[in-house]
DNA sequence: CCGGTTTGCACAATCGTTTCAGTTTTTTGC
DNA sequence: GCAAAAAACTGAAACGATTGTGCAAACCGG
């Protein structure tokens, strides 16, 4: 059933039938009324593709999915990530493009997107310092929004992006607060932005209160259970072993505690741990108590207020680049407490 | 740039120009390569909207992410299926349509992908037994397939699983061979097909060990790390408790992990334990040696299997019904041991 | 050299919408 | 009652490709 053959059924010409549909003003209540009925009862649906070749827009949007040609790592992050953003999509008419790319190929992909007129705008994912990705996305005009920042990018772009800085500072000063001296880091790689800016923070806060920070407690690695747990081991099997550990992800967290325990010691009365909480669906911090004390903000969240933010974006370009920076919770869990007396 | 533009500038009709690029026969090759050469040098990409309004076809094909309106939990599969499928779509020229959706609406989403013509096919993720959605697809006759199979279906449709039966059943005979007897399993909730598979394969193990199934040893929820743990703890704490376990994934072998060690028990030594291991790339079982023994089957290998069967489906579907059963390799860990004499 | 085939290209219709620019009909003001 | 304005509807041209059909020019064997 197409737009000819209902205006035929109606005995009207099409351009009134879409003008109907489509709300426009120039038709007549009781015409529309019959019209929208009619459509309804033949299961009219305009066919996407037409409709996207008459209006030049896409009516799309695209994910690109790097995967990454050394390691086999997928992120974790992206599927809640696009739950979030499809959920907007859906309620706009929009539909989500996902293109699965190897990472060194994602130009290539970008610009093909904008000259086949696949899509009206992009979401760029894992932002890395000084990322290529942004400069070549401006030039080819395409509108996009990061998740994430990029230090070393002069030129203004939209972000959604939490503020991963704070969120670390706040979590080391918790710690300190609870009498903590010997505070360690678990990060994530360090090549990823995010994780530059929750070490600025983990370091600030102990600076500010005049603790140097110790190279030795710092570790970077893939967020896994496995690396978060040779990083605590490592650590806890020092001379002057930390109390705590900041850790910047569930699964980090969790290899953290699989040492601590490990090793005998119970985790928030010997060995204090706060998390970064991303809240992914299938890594839940606990049920109704969380197990650990964590930064929480959550990925599904900054998927919307992304996918949002570039729609705006779309309808009106001219608004400027657009910026959201998310404040992670601090919530309180069961692995934190009081430093223990020597 | 786009078809008429180019062929001005050589001076050509978009006929021929068009034929050139899609490798039509009537074209003389000294023309075909001057137009080729032209193409690529104003890089002129042919908008994918047209094409698809001329040809009919979508090329794209369709993925329906449910999002659960009770459990947020959102399935961790999905991002490696996800990769696996797309880059046989990319390096096919089609394009990845994901629709994020309430787990109540995807009959519609399916009847809308259709009629409104934004697909070729689709995937059907997360079957359940005497799942609705593939009669449905069968009645709107758009070609799918679908990621698990659904017990309680008679008719034949299109499928890609792993043997869950056997890879259970053999994990199950591997434990019992190493002098087990009391076998626990932590299962996933038995409302998804490949969990009442998984179950059934671990039961006829020890049925055909004369070895009577005890429903105390037999949990099934969410297939997260804490209730992982909190299924192995409950048990570990009975009268007479299990020496092994069989847990249905990396997350939940993680919880039954820590409950073992929490005990003071050694994994391996004093209680074995043997995952289902999807090799998804953020939850990988150890390096260079397993973790886990484990029965182990590539997701993202499934999601490039399928993605081949449906474009083969969608280029002729009166091939009819594929299947394709994958099996799971038994790959040895550190986490089994022969059981412990008394 | 000539009729018929092959080769190489172009014309024009088509896909299913939207939308500009009319055209007809109705309403309005006086 | 009539011109002007408003309302309601329509024709036809896009959008940018693909593709069936037609038509010259080149080629062929005899």
């Amino acid at each position: 059933m197409n737009l000819k053959e209902l205006a035929q059924k109606l005995n009207l010409s099409p351009t009134t039938v879409s003008r109907a549909l489509n709300g426009y003003p120039e038709v007549n209540d009781v015409t529309r009324e019959r019209i929208v009925a009619a459509a309804k009862r033949y299961n009219y649906r305009p066919n996407a593709r037409a409709i996207r070749l008459a209006t030049g827009r896409a009516m799309a949007v695209g994910h690109v999915f790097p995967v990454a040609t050394k390691s086999e790592i997928t992120n974790p992050i992206f599927a809640d990530f696009i739950a979030g953003a499809g959920e907007i999509y859906t309620a706009n008419g929009y539909d989500m493009l996902l293109s699965v790319v190897a990472d060194d190929a994602e130009a290539a992909v970008y610009r093909d997107l904008k000259s086949r007129g696949a899509v009206d705008g992009v979401i760029v994912h894992a932002v890395r310092t000084f990322d290529p990705r942004i400069a070549s996305l401006q030039e080819l005009g395409l509108p996009f929004v990061t998740h994430g920042r990029a230090t070393g990018i002069e030129s203004d772009y939209s972000w959604v992006d939490v503020n991963n800085r704070r969120a670390f500072l706040r979590a080391t000063e918790f710690l300190l607060d609870l009498g903590h001296s010997r505070i360690a880091l678990v990060n994530g790689k360090e090549d990823m932005d995010f994780a530059i800016r929750r070490r600025t923070g983990y370091s600030d806060a102990l600076t500010a209160r005049a603790i140097a920070p110790d190279p030795a407690l710092m570790a970077s690695d893939e967020m896994t259970e496995l690396s978060g747990f040779r990083a605590a081991n490592r650590m806890l099997a020092m001379e002057n072993p930390p109390t705590a550990f900041v850790a910047a992800s569930m699964l980090s967290g969790m290899g953290v505690r699989r040492a601590i325990e490990g090793q005998g010691q119970k985790l928030g009365r010997d060995v204090s741990v706060i998390i970064f909480d991303d809240e992914l669906g299938y890594l839940r911090n606990g049920d109704e108590v969380p197990i650990f004390t964590a930064t929480r903000s959550s990925v599904r969240d900054a998927g919307r207020i992304a996918a949002e933010m570039l729609l705006a974006l779309i309808a009106d370009p001219a608004q400027g680049p657009l910026h959201r920076l998310l404040e992670a919770d601090l919530i309180l869990g069961q692995s934190t407490g009081p430093a223990p007396r020597k």
